[in-house]
DNA sequence: GAGTTTGAAACT
DNA sequence: CAGTTTCAAACTC
């Protein structure tokens, strides 16, 4: 096969991201300059062609073992961008198409691969060419090995795509659905080909195997092919055709009415598409109850992204990996520890097989979501400060508009487009309902202290006095850093380990175990700590609320006017409870009878009693501190940094919940910090998104927040334990003087719910 | 920034 | 379990 037959192969097998909407969505909102060309490399690697009768091979998607089937394309450029949206509109998408002329026998199999007549090329062309960069489509289906599911799963996506584009009138709009759509009529686009590479096959008995795996290769290996490509589309596409959207929206009812309608410009007629009438069709039909796949795909196309480069500061939870076991088939690999096992596969597959409820995708999302984010907020922190200098490949946030990698770096998170696919990614999943509202209330409670805390801007790493400055705004148990000179982090002196944290570079720690290096020294030590303690590493301060909650098992519990009290409560001589050597007081919440502090006068409420109006109230208080502190924050950072939109509070926290010891918050204002940047640096959506967001977190603040052990919310000397979980863990009862002994003297067990550290796979 | 105070954590 | 020591954060100057 010589270069010019492999050229047009390869500018027929035109890609799909670049043609989604969601990528024009994430391109318009850039800031930086626009991406000149777009190097996109899509890979069918389970495509595999079976022979049941030798010579009229079938297709089949099912494997991973088969042929690679790689496209690329090149240009995207701002008149893309304006364009595109249009496009779904077909009066306006003439301009983004073309035409291809083919005069190689192997050329005429590739005319079936397009959608529209057999003449015609998706190729959008791009004139200006200012940056370039690469991004890999995820080789999703390259880890949907086996599954039955997969052509189900592009038929279902590719119809909700072609509604959705079906429906678009404006770029707006089509912005907004290009975020579901997007890569639905990608896969559709691509099934099809596939579908008509099959009956071309059987009528023509074109070489297919041979042919893809030359496109492979030449795709994959010969970067002057492509850039000849370029130069090549830029010429063809002076010759407008059918657009690209258009031609896929026609598709259906091209396929079902007129099967010729593709072969018009074949005079071999070896593209028969009445052939291939039945297998799309049915598929279609399978699928058509599952046209809400989306989420999961695109975040398992940027997650996947994601956890390649991230790392993880948090500690692991030991018992992430039970609990997540128990969930689902498909979670086993998504607790913390499993980053570091390489499940990679496994939580890929998790999105793209599709569930047979929509209920379950989000469960999987929801997990699978919370896994990456967690990355994902390691990574940003790393990126900003850090300490773990292992992985090649960092996220740059700070470099935005740095140098875009001519290499395979995929998804680089010096792209500024990256960073946009991020933001979009974290808006995607709380505007989609895939808010983490399971975990939300373990967060919720697990919160250290104050909600204010996860103002990520008031973090600032560096320096002591704004250490301080941090401390006085919040209980912030946030951004923890610590300046160990003896413990080596490795007591919970140390705020960090004892906050499940890996020390990083603004710590000022010296002899540091307390890193990602020594993980085991860390888990040993903490083993032994626990060994003491159970609850060594449980939230010092316990939450409650008064609403009645949902227990994972489904059984609504009693109401439990508890307040929210230091778990052990505090033994303070000299400040009267009034400074923040006093955990009580640095936790917000009042000393209570568990306290065995002296001249208590904590504003928050005295152990005494004397304050017992404020205790009464402070239930519903403490809950509205919880969100209305929020308010406050978000309004005063948005105050104080107008030009850059905040995280809230509610959108911000699920991020980080993921991944700590025990399901402990950390590191809030890790993320907050990045995102923030990141956020205000992409101003031209700030006001958008943020209004979004603004919604979201009301919709977030119904949720639910305390599902806390009895044992830990009470502040009353006895009071009796009920709890049960999957990962059960036996726990001493809060060090209280009357307590103690009677617990103690009894053979009650009691159990402390492990706190997923993940959301929830319960979507509501 | 150095020194002091404080109370939790750790130890005996 | 109580007393003591160690430790690091909070605080003061």
């Amino acid at each position: 096969m010589d270069t010019p037959d492999k050229s047009q192969i390869y500018a027929t097998s035109l890609t799909k991201f670049e043609n989604s909407p969601v990528f024009n969505y994430i391109n318009s909102l850039s800031p930086i300059e626009p991406v000149k060309s777009i190097h996109t490399e899509l890979t069918f690697s389970s495509v595999t062609f079976a022979s049941p009768s030798s010579s009229l091979p079938s297709l089949q998607i099912s494997s991973n073992r088969g042929s690679r089937f790689s496209l690329r394309r090149h240009q995207w450029t701002n008149s893309s961008i304006s364009e595109l949206p249009h496009s779904g509109n077909e009066n306006t998408s003439e301009a983004v198409s073309e035409g291809v002329q083919h005069s190689d026998p192997r050329a005429e199999c590739v005319e079936c691969l397009t959608p529209g007549s057999s003449n015609e090329m998706f190729i959008t062309e791009i004139p200006n060419k200012q940056l370039e960069m690469e991004i890999e489509i995820p080789k999703l289906l390259k880890y949907d090995s086996g599954s039955p599911n997969s052509n189900i799963l592009l038929h279902n996506l590719t119809d909700a795509g072609s509604e959705i584009l079906g429906t678009m009138t404006s770029p707006v709009e089509s912005n907004k659905v290009s975020l579901e759509g997007g890569h639905l009529f990608e896969r559709e686009l691509h099934l099809r080909k596939i579908c008509r590479i099959q009956k071309n096959e059987e009528v023509a008995g074109c070489e297919w195997v041979a042919v893809i795996s030359d496109v492979a290769d030449v795709f994959t290996s010969n970067s002057s092919i492509t850039e000849d490509n370029i130069e090549e589309k830029d010429e063809i596409s002076e010759d407008p055709g059918k657009s690209f959207i258009s031609s896929v929206l026609q598709l259906p009812q091209e396929e079902a009415v007129d099967p010729d309608n593709e072969d018009s410009g074949d005079p071999s007629g070896s593209c028969k598409q009445s052939e291939m009438i039945g297998p799309v069709t049915q598929s279609e039909d399978i699928a058509m109850d599952e046209t809400d796949q989306t989420p999961a795909i695109l975040s398992g196309n940027l997650l996947d992204k994601l956890q390649q480069r991230s790392r993880r500061r948090c500690l692991v939870y030991e018992m992430a990996g039970v609990h997540m076991k128990k969930s689902s088939p498909y979670s086993n690999c998504s607790s913390s520890t499993s980053f570091r096992s390489g499940c990679r596969e496994a939580n890929i597959e998790k999105h793209l097989v599709p569930s047979k409820t929509g209920t379950n995708n989000l469960s999987s999302m929801s997990s699978a979501t919370g896994l990456h984010l967690n990355e994902l907020e390691t990574t940003l922190n790393d990126g900003m400060a850090s300490r773990h200098e292992t992985v090649a490949s960092r996220m740059q946030l700070t470099s935005m508009a740095g140098s875009i990698s001519s290499s395979k770096s995929y998804f680089s998170f010096q792209n500024p487009l990256t960073t946009d696919y991020l933001f979009l990614f974290l808006f995607l999943f709380f505007h989609s309902n895939l808010v983490l509202r399971g975990n939300e209330n373990t967060a919720m409670e697990n919160a250290p202290q104050t909600s204010t805390e996860v103002v990520g801007y008031e973090c600032d790493h560096s320096s002591p006095q704004k250490k301080r400055h941090k401390s006085e705004h919040a209980g912030s148990e946030s951004c923890k850093r610590c300046n160990c000179r003896r413990s080596k982090c490795l007591k919970l002196y140390c705020e960090c380990f004892a906050a499940g944290l890996y020390c990083v570079e603004p710590c000022s720690c010296q002899d540091c175990f307390n890193q990602l290096a020594h993980e085991g020294i860390v888990l040993e030590t903490r083993k032994q700590i626990e060994s003491r303690n159970p609850i060594a590493f449980a939230p010092k301060v316990i939450r409650s609320t008064k609403c009645e909650s949902v227990t994972e098992f489904g059984e609504e519990t009693k109401r439990t006017p508890s307040s929210a009290r230091h778990k052990r409560g505090c033994n303070c001589r000299r400040s009267s409870c009034l400074k923040r050597y006093c955990e009580c007081f640095q936790g917000g919440v009042g000393c209570s009878f568990s306290c065995r502090c002296e001249g208590c006068k904590n504003t928050f409420g005295r152990k005494d009693g004397a304050d017992e109006t404020k205790f009464e109230g402070e239930d519903s208080e403490a809950v509205k501190n919880d969100v209305g502190s929020c308010d406050d924050v978000v309004k005063q950072s948005e105050e104080k940094h107008p030009d850059i939109p905040i995280i809230p509070y509610e959108i911000a926290r699920p991020i980080i919940q993921v991944s700590t010891f025990d399901g402990k918050l950390t590191k809030s204002c890790a993320l907050a910090e990045p995102c923030a940047q990141l956020l205000g640096s992409l101003e031209t959506r700030k006001s958008k998104l943020f209004g979004r967001m603004l919604q979201f977190k009301a919709c977030l603040r119904a949720i639910p927040e305390d599902e806390t052990p009895e044992i830990l919310k009470s502040s009353s000397p006895i009071r009796e334990v009920k709890l049960a979980s999957p990962n059960s863990k036996r726990v001493s009862p809060p060090h209280h003087q009357l307590q103690s002994s009677a617990v103690r003297h009894s053979n009650r067990k009691l159990v402390l719910i492990s706190v997923p550290p993940y959301p929830s796979l319960n979507p509501l």
